[in-house]
DNA sequence: CTTGACTCCGTACCTAGGTACGGAGTTTAG
DNA sequence: CTAAACTCCGTACCTAGGTACGGAGTCAAG
């Protein structure tokens, strides 16, 4: 079923995903990316490499860690269908958590900018007394 | 109007504030809080040294960056409500922002969980394959 | 007066996700 | 055949916000 037998140098396949030839070599650093045998001196990489590339950078996308991102892969391996949904659902949950807070700090900076505009210049600005109202 | 004349040092300023000796020295070299002059070879803090960390940390507290705090700070020395204001709505806007991002993440994230509970074992893993489907 | 706790100062280290550099070897176009 | 462009490899550097370490000086209690 191999339709290409199509090798490229380190530069092409940072090229075609899109990424720099030191960004390649970071994630071969962090066993994201497996290191081929050099032919003579230079590494030939295939288009599963590049495969590789592009579901980090979507995975990336949607908010994994290149850790998390790590752990999916191997998950691809043993086919746990069950353990990569419950990374997903953590995932989300942690999502949540960060929108509520942030949806709270934007709650208090509201209240703030309103009360800066209804005090007059000579009251001390609420935003920088912020600090003597716990 | 000074009520105290107490100063203390640094390992004193920095349990006051809950925040550590390294901490307050990182501070310094941020250029966030003076470095009182030293007596005799050991450095004296007063209340305000104090207050300071206080702020740093309520402004910490909702988001701003130490950098921000700098800029609040130097606000506060000029007293521009108008300028402080505009410094909190761009944060509330990027908060907005940044919640819309996380809540299409975490969307998306739902959509592949969903995906993968309907489909049989036999079917590759949507959250996995989701580097095929952009 | 000694011992332990504290301070000063500079520097290195940490996480995350890379980017940049430098010297040596290789490959490819003209 | 030569020169440009590319690769290899290790290491240092970057942001943010600190933490840790080490040697030397100092202060306070017993």
């Amino acid at each position: 079923m191999k339709i290409s037998e199509q090798t490229f140098t380190i530069g092409k396949l940072a090229k075609d995903a899109g990424v720099g030839v030191e960004t390649v070599r970071y994630y071969q650093r962090r066993g994201l990316l497996a290191e081929p045998p050099a032919v003579s001196g230079y590494r030939r990489y295939d288009t599963l490499h590049l495969e590789r590339l592009n579901f980090i950078k979507r995975a990336q996308g949607v908010g994994f860690t290149l850790e998390e991102i790590a752990e999916l892969m191997t998950l691809n391996d043993t086919r746990d269908h069950r353990l990569a949904r419950s990374l997903a659902s953590e995932k989300i949950r942690s999502i949540e958590t960060r929108i509520e807070q942030l949806a709270k700090v934007a709650d208090a900076l509201r209240h703030l900018v309103h009360e800066c505009e209804c005090g007059g210049q000579e009251m001390p600005c609420p935003i920088i007394r912020m600090a003597l109202t716990p």
